[in-house]
DNA sequence: AGCGGGACCTGTGGGC
DNA sequence: TGCCCACAGGTCCCGC
């Protein structure tokens, strides 16, 4: 479940292999793998990819079109969801396989790019500046948490509604999925199901520094790999092992060794410790 | 405004 | 061994 952590390493791992490369085609295997807004796969054809980058969970490539107009692409953004993968290593086509680029470099070389999807929940977005402002989910994405200060997260849980809840509205904090808003809450001390509006000063601007240090620490580990998550290169990423919250209901607490509950926040599994979140 | 629930999906694992 | 069901979770949408 590719979360900020996770993206940031896709697009790390993916850059050095699609950067300054043309795409020559683009074959769609599910058409619902490309969002209803998208331009067809087909516009792809003859643009170079000039940068890589993230912004919340959306894998983002830039590209400049071989001619430009007003319907050509400036942007492939990828939203993988739960299982969805961008892979580079050359795997080939198998059953969980959605999209397929052929990338082709100044060198001569020619390389494939893999979008694979096993839930097909993830999709991809063929954009530009017309098609993007009519997508609400990215006109609306919030800040982004590594660029947030204690005031933008004081604003950003400024709501009745669950903190926990808060953390995982894209519209108030880009980036945030399960996994890493137990981690935040638990370095923070702070029980996931209080209001947002609930809390003091201090424990905003706490939640603000575990956010950080969560999210900083994740991608130096290059992510955490449940069952389903790899970098484009494959890779697995190792920040499971740090998990303090996050899937061990029923164990003990790593800092106070109480039993971690688990319990329903926001429709999601959600793990604390009873003792050390008030 | 915000919450709960359903829908979208497939694979996995526990229980029997 | 095999079947059934709960569960995993990001987002949208609906009704309350």
């Amino acid at each position: 479940m590719p979360e900020l952590p996770e993206v940031e390493t896709i697009v790390r791992t993916l850059s050095p292999h699609v950067l300054g490369r043309t795409i020559t085609g683009a074959h769609l295997y599910l058409p619902r793998s490309l969002h209803p807004l998208s331009l067809p796969v087909d516009s792809l054809r003859g643009c170079r990819i000039s940068g890589a980058g993230r912004r919340g969970k959306l894998v983002m490539l830039e590209l400049e079109p071989p001619r430009r107009d007003a319907a050509s692409p400036e942007r492939l953004l990828a939203h993988l969801r739960m299982t969805g993968r961008l892979l580079v290593k050359d795997a080939g086509v198998n059953a969980h396989t959605r999209c397929v680029f052929d990338l082709h470099a100044p060198s001569g070389e020619d390389s494939r790019l893999f979008f694979d999807d096993i839930r097909t929940f993830g999709q991809l977005f063929v954009a530009n500046s017309r098609n993007l402002a009519r997508w609400r989910f990215w006109t609306e994405l919030g800040p982004e948490p590594l660029e947030m200060k204690a005031d933008d997260l004081a604003r950003a849980t400024n709501s009745r509604a669950a903190v926990k809840a808060c953390l995982l509205d894209q519209k108030r904090i880009a980036g945030i999925g399960n996994i890493y808003a137990d981690e935040a809450l638990f370095l923070a001390g702070i029980n996931p199901v209080r209001p947002g509006n609930s809390l003091s000063r201090d424990e905003v601007k706490a939640l603000m520094k575990s956010l950080r240090d969560v999210l900083m620490l994740a991608i130096r580990k290059c992510g955490s790999s449940i069952r389903d998550y790899r970098d484009a290169d494959g890779n697995a990423g190792a920040f499971q092992k740090n998990f303090m919250a996050y899937g061990r209901g029923g164990q003990p607490c790593r800092k106070c060794g109480s039993t971690m509950q688990k319990c329903r926040v926001a429709g999601r599994g959600t793990v604390f410790c009873p003792a050390c979140q008030s």
